[in-house]
DNA sequence: TTGTATGCGTTATCAG
DNA sequence: CTGATAACGCATACAA
C-alpha cells in the first residue's frame, strides 16, 4: 500500500531524508494513510471542490493526527500567492503608527494572513528595497502606513505585483490612484479650531507639522487658514510655527510664539500630542502656566493626551479602526484582483475635551 | 537557442501562462539568455561554488538587466529554509514592546531578513496558535519578545523547527533552557533603591508588577525586598502594592498605599514609567505634589519620563539594544543549527536622575 | 466524485 | 568548472 509504482525507473526514496533530519509529513502521506488520492485530500484542504462526506471524514481525521500542515512553499509555489500581507511604516515605535499596525493586524489574524512589519526610517530608498522585498516575498498585499510619497512613487508602486492601500496619509499630488483610507485633516483641525473659539478663543496660534508633508502637514495648515478665515479671527504669520511631530519641536515653536509675538495669542493649538505636550512643557519654562495662562490642544488622542497634567483636550483620530479598515479595502482588493480602484474611505475625528484648554 | 529539447516528448510551453497572467522572469530564463545552465546561475546567485569570472559576469550582467528575482517559494521548497524571522509580542502598541521590534528589526534587515510580527494579546492558545503558523511559513526563528512563560511552554518550543529566543523576559522556572537577552531586574530596581537611599529616603514604598509576572514582577520584588533589607530599611506590606503596569494601576495603587498607611512613605518607586506616571497623578488628586510631597520613580526610561512633569527619574532598560541582541543571539543559533544553547545574555542598565525625586 | 500526472522555480547531486 | 536533472510539496487540468 505504500509502495505506489512510479512509472519512470528511478528509485523510490525513503521517507527519511539525507541525514536524518526532521522530515514533515506531505500531502503524500495523508492520501496513503487515507488511501485516497492527493488530488482528494488537496481538495478536502482547500474546501475547492465537493468531496464525498466519507473521504472528507477519513482524511481529515487523518490530518488530524499526524498534525499535517501544508508546506506553504509548495503552496505557494502552485498557486503563486502567499498569505502574508506587508505593512511598511517609518517608525515602528510610534505610537500613531504601531496603533494602525495593530488594527491591520487585528483584521489580517482573522483573515488567517500573517503580516510582515518594515520600517524605511523615511528613507526612500530603503522604501523601494523593501517593496521590492515584498514582492520577492510574494505578499499578497501591502499597506503603507504613514507614508509620505509622492506622484513619481505612487506610478510605480502601481507596477507592483500586489495591491497596495494607503492609511493615515495621502498620496501629496491629490490624485488619489491608490486606495487611501484617511482621516479628514482639513474638517478635524477645523473642528478643534471651532472648539477652541466656542472656549472664547480669538487668538490662536498654529504649531504645524513640516511643510513637506502632504496630509498632516500641509492639510492641516490649510484647515487651520480656512476655518480661521471663516470664523473671521486674524492670523499673524508669527503665530504659525512649523514643528516635525517632535516634542521637542514642539518646546521650541512655543519659544518662538513666545519670542516673536508682543501679543501672545490665548490658545495655541498642536498637530500632534507630542508637540502639545512639549508645548505645555515650553510654556512651564517660560513662566506661562497651562490652562491658566495660555491654552494648548493637541491632536491624534495619544495615551500620552491622558497621562500629561493637566490631561490634553485633542482631537481623537481613530488609528486603530483606521488601521483595520485599511487592511478590509487591501482584503477587497485581493479578492477582486485588482491593484487600485482609487477608492478613498474616511475615518471620524471626534473632539475630546480634557483640561489643557479653558473658557475665557 | 531558445528551443533546448526536452527529452520527454510533451509541449514545451510558451513564455506566457493561461491568461496573460503577469509571468515572472526565471532563472531558466537568465540561464538561456546567458548562454550557460540553470545550475551555473543558481551558483553565481548564491555564490555556493566557484564559478569562471567570464560567466560569472555574463550570469550578472543578464540579471540585472531582467531584473532578475529569485522566486523564494521555490527557494523555500528546495532549501527548507525562508529568510523570515516571527516576532511574537503581547502588545505591540507598548513602547518597550515596539522599541524592542525596532533592535530586532534593526539587524534583521541587515543580514537581509523580514520579520513578521505577531500579537497573541497575551492569550496562551493564541501564542501556540501563531507559533504554528510561523512554523507553516518555516520562519527560520522567532523571538518572544516580552512573553511570560513557564517551564511546560518551554518544552513544547523547543520542539518546534526553528530556534528561539526570549527577549525582556525570562522563563519562569529559572532553569533557562531557551537562549534569552534580558536586562538584570533584581540589580536594576536595587540600584534605584539605593538610588533612593542616597537621597536621604528611608521609608520607600513600591508599586510591583503582577504577580505571576516572573521576570517583571516576582524579580523585580525580590530585588526590591533584598536590597531594602541590605540597607536594613523596614518595609511594612502595606507599603507594596500589586499593579499590572498601566497607568490606572498606578494611580490605584498611589490610593491604596495613601489609604492604608497613617505613616506615608517619602519615595515610591514604581516598575514601570507608566504606573510611575499614575502614581504622580494620583498623589497630586491626593493633594500631593512630586516631588515636594512625596518623591516618585519609574523604570524603563521611555520615552514618557522626560515628558511628564517634573520628568521622571528612572532606570534606563536599553530596550533596542537588548533587541538587537536578541536577533543576534538567534542568529548565531541558526547559524549553528542548534535550536537552544541555554545561554544568557544581560543588557546594562542605569538610573537616570531628573526631578521627581528629590533629596531629604 | 475521484485519481493521474504535470508544472511551479530553485537547489543540489552527480557526471563530465 | 560546468551541465543535466531529480527532488521539494502542493494544486489543478484532464481523465476516468
Amino acid at each position: 500500500m505504500y509502495n505506489l509504482e512510479v512509472g519512470k525507473g528511478f528509485p523510490i526514496l525513503s521517507k527519511k531524508g539525507r541525514e536524518g533530519e526532521h522530515m514533515s509529513v506531505t500531502i503524500d502521506d495523508i492520501a496513503k494513510e487515507a488511501r485516497v488520492s492527493t488530488a482528494t485530500v488537496s481538495r478536502v484542504i482547500n474546501g475547492s471542490k465537493a468531496v464525498s462526506p466519507e473521504l472528507t471524514r477519513r482524511v481529515l481525521e487523518v490530518i488530524e493526527r499526524n498534525r499535517f500542515k501544508p508546506n506553504s512553499f509548495a503552496r505557494g509555489l502552485a498557486t503563486d500567492k502567499s498569505s502574508i500581507i506587508g505593512v511598511i511604516v517609518a517608525d515602528i515605535s510610534n505610537p500613531v503608527i504601531s496603533t494602525t499596525i495593530k488594527g491591520i493586524n487585528h483584521v489580517a489574524q482573522q483573515k488567517g494572513y500573517t503580516v510582515m512589519v518594515c520600517e524605511s526610517d523615511g528613507n526612500g530608498d530603503k522604501e523601494q528595497m523593501l517593496l521590492e522585498r515584498l514582492e520577492e516575498q510574494k505578499a499578497s498585499g501591502v499597506i503603507l502606513a504613514g507614508m509620505n510619497v509622492d506622484h513619481n512613487r505612487i506610478q510605480q508602486m502601481l507596477r507592483m505585483d500586489f495591491p497596495i492601500v494607503m492609511v493615515t496619509q495621502q498620496s501629496s499630488d491629490g490624485k488619489i490612484t491608490i486606495n487611501t483610507v484617511i482621516h479628514d485633516n482639513i474638517n478635524a483641525i477645523r473642528d478643534a479650531v471651532v472648539f477652541l473659539h466656542t472656549s472664547g478663543h480669538r487668538r490662536i496660534g498654529f504649531i504645524c507639522g513640516p511643510e513637506n508633508d502632504y496630509s498632516s502637514g500641509i492639510k492641516r495648515l490649510e484647515g487651520f487658514r480656512t476655518s480661521m478665515e471663516e470664523l473671521q479671527l486674524e492670523v499673524p504669520e508669527s503665530y504659525i510655527m512649523f514643528g516635525d511631530f517632535s516634542y521637542e519641536s514642539g518646546r521650541e515653536c512655543m519659544r518662538r510664539i513666545f519670542e516673536e509675538n508682543a501679543i501672545m495669542p490665548t490658545a495655541v493649538l498642536a498637530c500632534s500630542d507630542l508637540m502639545a505636550a512639549g508645548a505645555v512643557s515650553g510654556a512651564a519654562s517660560l513662566g506661562l502656566s497651562v490652562p491658566q495662562d495660555l491654552s494648548i490642544m493637541g491632536f491624534d488622542d495619544t495615551d500620552l493626551a491622558r497621562y500629561l497634567n493637566p490631561a490634553l483636550s485633542t482631537v481623537r483620530i481613530p488609528y486603530f479602526e483606521e488601521g483595520e479598515k485599511a487592511a478590509e479595502e487591501l482584503f477587497s482588493l485581493m479578492e477582486s484582483g485588482e491593484k487600485a480602484t482609487g477608492k478613498l474611505v474616511y475615518v471620524p475625528h471626534k473632539v475630546i475635551r480634557r483640561f489643557s484648554v479653558r473658557k475665557i
